[in-house]
DNA sequence: AATTATACTGACTAGTTAGTCAGTATGCCA
DNA sequence: TGGCATACTGACTAACTAGTCAGTATAATT
């Protein structure tokens, strides 16, 4: 029927500029949010024609659909593999920290934009579309992060503590800080070297949870191995 | 000149409306981020009609300014009422981060609304609206808290830690939990009561940054006075 | 050489939405 | 009684914006 049905199953490669319309969508839905994104400005900056959007994705929702796919898939790919290695608690843990503050820093768009979908989200209606990305991406994270963290508490090497706000707390550690420029500027000032910034970042995340959590800090909650 | 100009100084009391509309187009904002905010939305919601939004109000911008304004002045006087007590550097924390996550809790359409416009603030244009909050309130807040910390610091209350980090994360966990519905729902169900909710992630707050701050904890930190 | 699928475009439009403006109703003070 | 300020309204509009549609260009397939 349509030509581009799926998003995932297409006869050839995609066309280069279909990737291009994909990029400038991330960006433009990141930092203006659905509502405030224009199709118009997301043509322009993918260097096409406006109706080159609606021929490759049928509407503006249908965009917006696989720039959230995306992200979600390849974020899910990237701590699932932390979450999956064979190692103690706590060192699972501290892999799975950094490879969700990796791919969070090296994609500061994709918390901004998940971020506005949730506040979206609220209010009775409740936006269907992130509730298809929590099954297949969000729930199988937070079950096997739930079964570390009770095998670390009965191991002896977490403390015991509430494993639902652990969670969000660890959550809240990693992503906050990039959604959340202005009390970063205010604070730390704009000319601060982003690397910089980063760096410290991480570092203050890894030593905060280590030192909310383990029972016995080894030293290297503070160093990336 | 204008009637309403600095949305303090009025000659008589505030009708009735005037007050209806703000609280209406508060949760519009909130819920829907200022680009999807619609006044008609806004007018009905309030039971008035759409002109009269324009009336006093002289733009939806004006409308949004003020719905930010009373927010960020009403944080403002809450949390700082917490930090200038008099009392040592812990209790005083604890009552800080009870303080900023009762003002949280209390009005979980703040932070929503203050989460989008953070993000929308994002590129190099930067919301001069944000920047314009960020002296008076912010700022202010963080040069107490900083404070604070170096003295819990010097006096061996608690660790030696990244004061403008630590400051971060602080907020990260009393907000975060508030502006991430999908996650909290996805977690732990739509049925549970959303005070008992409140109650435990209260609690989950105060014992995670007690545990990752405090050199020695005198189990006051799960418990409010 | 004819057919077909894919990629792309220009001109247009229907529906929305912030905002205007001229005017009405009401109460208050002189 | 007249004037003036405040509160409010109905009818209208300019600008924007997602999306349509008929048609062109190109390359591969038959």
């Amino acid at each position: 029927m349509a030509l581009v049905v799926e998003g995932s199953i297409r006869s050839r490669a995609e066309p280069a500029r279909r990737l291009a319309i994909l990029r400038a969508a991330t960006e433009e839905f990141a930092l203006k949010g659905y509502a405030g994104a224009r199709t118009e400005g997301i043509a322009r900056a993918a260097g096409v024609k406006h109706t080159l959007l609606f021929y490759h994705f049928k509407t503006k929702e249908q965009l917006y659909h696989e720039v959230l796919e995306e992200i979600f898939s390849t974020w899910f790919e990237r701590v699932s593999r932390a979450l999956d290695r064979e190692a103690s608690a706590q060192e699972r843990l501290l892999t799975y920290v950094n490879s969700y503050f990796d791919f969070i820093a090296e994609c500061p768009l994709a918390p901004k934009l998940v971020q506005q979908e949730q506040l979206r989200h609220q209010g009775s209606e409740g936006s269907e579309r992130l509730r298809r990305m929590a099954e297949p991406y969000i729930r199988p994270v937070q079950r096997k992060l739930a079964t570390l963290l009770k095998e670390g508490i009965s191991s002896g090497e977490f403390r015991d503590l509430d494993v639902e706000h652990c969670i969000h707390s660890i959550s809240a550690l990693v992503v906050f800080y990039f959604t959340n420029n202005l009390a970063v500027e205010s604070l730390e000032g704009v000319d601060l070297c982003p690397q910089r910034r980063i760096k410290a970042r991480r570092k203050a995340v890894l030593d905060f949870v280590s030192k909310a959590l383990f029972t016995v800090t080894n030293g290297r909650g503070s160093r990336k191995a």
